[in-house]
DNA sequence: CTCGGATGAGACGCCAACGTCTCATGCGCT
DNA sequence: AGCGCATGAGACGTTGGCGTCTCATCCGAG
């Protein structure tokens, strides 16, 4: 087992974000083995996308746990969990639609967690006030998952600047795109 | 040529947005016709997907038009335009992810024309002091879709209510999630 | 040096889905 | 009734990718 496991994670994370169609022999090459070692190393495609998935649960409770996502600013709680998923954003894009075409099958019990943890993440914010009450705290995790899936396909098709991602996606997120003192809020109202 | 090619059309719509890699055989049993009728429509599953295709980038341009981007705030234009696609995002979910696995290939020219329109919107908010500069149109555009197909998903699973999703999508893509009136705007501070 | 284990190259069979084709049925029209 | 034509059912060959297997090679440890 001299064949360095994570390195063929990560190498297939890498090939399968651009291409998710890619072949197993596609994989093998972008990792510099064979298709042979390959397969001894996952028992098959299944197996693979598993690990992936397995890695990028990982990854995000990771960056869940270094963003303290219960001290402070429930806002900054939000800035400090996109910079810290921010690396990780292409292989989570490719989870994320990936995940889209399981329908029928469960999901990996990990992504429930994460779900959690974000949710009441948005739930303190609400709480504290910090937060506006009419979006649920389910769709805020949703529309962040949307976001970052989105911010990693711009910037790989290089329609947005990388260094720029986290503030995109935070900025919108939490403040959205009106300008906080615009001159005409909304229209419809009178206000002004 | 009795059969109702675009009755086709939508009921393969309906479900490939559910199950993106059904069948050439599931598609047809769901149009209620052979498959061997649906390939007498449609030379082959590129055939199929590209139809669907040109059907999504009218809906769009359809529902771009209704929503008269040039009038008005630009912040209500954009609520017009996010309501009068909302009947269609299932279909241009399917189509967002589709499109992120043709790598390659050039896509349709229409995708290019709505971006533009969508993207010009945005700019005109923006000039007009209305929306913040600091998020760059294509940016903005390219979050729309994102949370377009976020709230599709989310509602076709039941994690948000069909009723909500014009109003989720705005609200947070024009306000943002962090409350107008917050007590603690940005962190930094302490305030409270 | 020799042995064991991991690897690369590639052959092989399998299977799902595609695309094509044929043929019989059934419906509408004249 | 007779005809035309679209359809449904299904057989058939092809293809692409997967998973398994074999065998030669290579490298490190003893």
């Amino acid at each position: 087992m001299a064949v360095d496991r994570d390195h063929v994670l990560r190498s297939a994370a890498a090939l399968l974000t651009r291409k998710s169609t890619a072949t197993m022999d596609e994989v093998a090459k972008a990792s510099g083995i064979s298709r042979a070692t390959l397969h001894r190393q996952f028992a098959g495609r299944d197996a693979l996308i598993r690990a992936l998935e397995a890695l990028g649960i990982a990854e995000c409770e990771a960056a869940l746990d270094a963003a303290r996502p219960d001290e402070g600013p429930a806002g900054d709680a939000v800035r400090r969990l996109v910079a810290g998923i921010e690396p990780h954003a292409p292989l989570l894009a490719f989870l994320y639609t990936e995940n889209q075409l399981f329908e029928g099958e469960e999901q990996n019990a990990g992504w429930a967690r994460i779900d959690e943890r974000v949710t009441a993440l948005f739930r303190r914010g609400q709480s504290s006030g910090e937060f506006r009450i009419d979006l649920t705290p389910a769709w805020l995790t949703e529309a962040l998952y949307g976001l970052l899936a989105s911010a990693a396909w711009a910037v790989a098709e290089g329609r947005v600047a990388p260094k720029d991602f986290t503030h995109m996606i935070t900025e919108l997120l939490l403040g959205g795109a009106r300008r906080p003192d615009s001159p005409a809020p909304s229209g419809r109202g009178k206000s002004s």
